[in-house]
DNA sequence: CTGAAAGCGCTTACAG
DNA sequence: CTGAAAGCGCTTACAG
């Protein structure tokens, strides 16, 4: 019982124990400012002086620091980032928090978004730590507060499921910015697309090809995201006088096989019904399997049925043919979100400063799954 | 130009200038030993030794113990991770340094090896840092060594195009593994796995199936695993006394659109000559980008033409129809580069250990773009 | 068996 | 204008 909160307190990484401080020899341990001071016949302080180039470089004489300067390139002379980390309190590193399913989509949506954080860290001096999770539940709420322990200043969440629980375990004032968040956490700021609009323009789009009977393979039902969308299909629907009709939306995951299965259920439960002239799916790995399973049943892309996706990952490229989708600007996102953490680290995090959410714009990019409307009225084939 | 050295020489995270020390004020402050030492009426040393279970907290009473740790859980107490790191020289965290082009086929390639690196470290209690480098020629020399400061143990490479005054510029004796790189470095240990092998059984596959004109669109020349592939391949020709023909080889480089182009480049300058039965693809992206020319060129597959890859990453499954391709094991590689590479950093440096690299065995994957050889010889299209 | 001190590598504020 | 000291947060070896 102590053990275990013992084990629960400290640091994942040396799991209840201290670890014997490895016994390098002189040989491999890196150069100090010592060392440097010592090669050039100067204190540590003067060294780092040179080195620095603060204010107080001034007194340093030109031959003096020159000498300085030539043993830390002879020495190879590295500040240790650990010892000026506990100084400044800032090891020029943020945190990226996601659950990295095996599946596809989530792979090429973070893909995209990691990106967009990467490019921006390098521009900002910063480098990148990246915390696999399993999940948003007991995992995020077991390990994501032990992470905020000094290795990082600030931290990114690609957080579609979490709650404001597992947000209030991370440290007060802790620097955190939230993509696709699934709730308006207190004191971070969240970044996303407009799905709703986004919902409504692809669904409009097809409409304008002449589609009326659209089915919408909806991702995972409770994600805002989801949810976004549902309400943008129905309000195009409703726009131009279509009646929504409950079976032609159907609830899957954000995940290509389970979008093929749910593709293959649906039509199996509506065998003989009018078949749909296209399907508008959650996002673009749904929409491969959609492909999929649709070409299994013998219908042609776009020929015999239209299918569109979201997100514009790299994903809707690569399928054969290429992916009408909606483009969600997920770089741009990702560098966004490492803008705005580095402002909220850099400023007092003391006053609350609560930003209201980002929302980022959207974008139909017409490719080569939607085509007309067939002329031909077609029913639901019946699967073997 | 004195500026400048001091440039070089200071981590790139502080510009050569000296970071104030930002004004924290209390309330945003972690909790330190001494908190909870206070808060449990016992010195900082004592609430140490009562967190860490070592020996020494044997001589902490059970109460007393309870007391602090108590405290640590309502305060939150996190052990500081720089604190730690330069007492243990030891981030518990190590570098992840890849060329991360926008193409395609590059980030399903390090998206594979990615999922291996994450769950191999979190199994290990470490953290993941990544670093994008822009190319392995400027940008590497001069941000890696940067990059060995204490904040990483140890460093990954994914270095296909790395050379040995890079590897050399790095501090004697950090940890080092590469996957597929395009060296022997000294010191270092290198995983890939046998693509001579994979040419070869890819081809002869394609050979079992009947084909004979087998086009290899190839990746980049002078890379390490481009030649294997290419020897693979002329080695199944010789094998089954088809003769090689120059005209068949045609080297493009490790991505979609250009392979797509390099298609439609082979075929504008083969006109009138016979169609190939089958194209080896250097690597899936360059397979999609070739599938893309192909059925721009009105030709189907597998019907009129087969395809294969390499690699089977995820862009294998997202293609209709699927890629036929080699697998090479690439989240168990990922994974065995953060075996090898803890064990190096738990090892004791000095002590060279040329570990021989390891080569991991591939696998052919049938498909869906792998057919028959057609029975009627057609030749190849004219391209308007 | 316990407490105070030293030290990891660095920088800054403070004596001389 | 320069040098020695203090301190970031932690742990370990060493006095009492």
């Amino acid at each position: 019982m102590q053990r275990n909160l013992a084990m629960q307190l400290t640091s994942p990484k040396c799991s209840g124990f201290a670890v014997p401080r490895p016994s390098k020899s002189k040989s491999s341990r890196a150069t100090t400012l010592a060392d440097v001071g010592r090669a050039a016949g100067v204190s540590a302080m003067a060294a780092s002086a040179a080195l620095n180039g603060t204010k107080t470089s001034s007194r340093i004489s030109a031959a003096t620091r020159e000498r300085i300067l030539k043993a830390a390139k002879r020495l190879r002379y590295r500040p240790n980032a650990a010892a000026r980390a506990l100084l400044q309190r800032r090891m020029h590193t943020f945190g990226l928090a996601a659950v990295l399913y095996d599946a596809l989509e989530v792979n090429h949506y973070f893909l995209a978004l990691f990106n967009g954080v990467l490019s921006a860290a390098t521009h900002h001096d910063q480098t990148t730590t990246v915390f696999a999770l399993h999940n948003w539940e007991e995992d995020a709420r077991e390990r994501l507060p032990g992470f905020c322990d000094g290795r990082i200043d600030g931290l990114i969440l690609l957080a579609p499921t979490c709650d404001e629980e597992t947000i209030g375990l991370l440290p007060s004032h802790f620097p955190i910015v939230t993509i696709h968040g699934n709730l308006d956490y207190p004191g971070a700021v969240n970044i996303e697309c407009d799905d709703e609009h986004g919902g409504f323009a692809i669904t409009e789009h097809l409409i304008s090809q002449g589609h009326r009977r659209i089915l919408h393979l909806a991702g995972l039902k409770g994600v805002r995201g989801t949810e976004c969308r549902v309400k943008g299909y129905r309000r195009a629907l409703q726009r131009h006088k279509i009646r929504f009709s409950r079976s032609l939306l159907h609830y899957s995951d954000f995940n290509q096989e389970i979008a093929r299965q749910a593709t293959l259920t649906w039509f199996r439960q509506n065998q003989g019904q009018p078949l749909p002239d296209a399907i508008f799916c959650g996002n673009d790995g749904m929409a491969v399997g959609c492909m999929h399973a649709v070409s299994e049943m013998g219908l042609r892309i776009p020929d015999d049925i239209s299918v569109v996706g979201f997100d514009d990952t790299s994903l809707s490229r690569s399928s054969v043919p290429q992916l009408t989708t909606v483009k969600q600007p997920l770089v741009q996102m990702g560098r966004m979100a490492v803008d705005l953490l580095m402002r909220r680290i850099d400023s007092n995090q003391d006053e609350v400063q609560q930003v209201s959410p980002i929302v980022l714009p959207i974008e139909v990019v017409p490719r080569g799954t939607v085509g007309p409307r067939p002329k031909q009225r077609r029913l639901v084939p019946s699967i073997s």
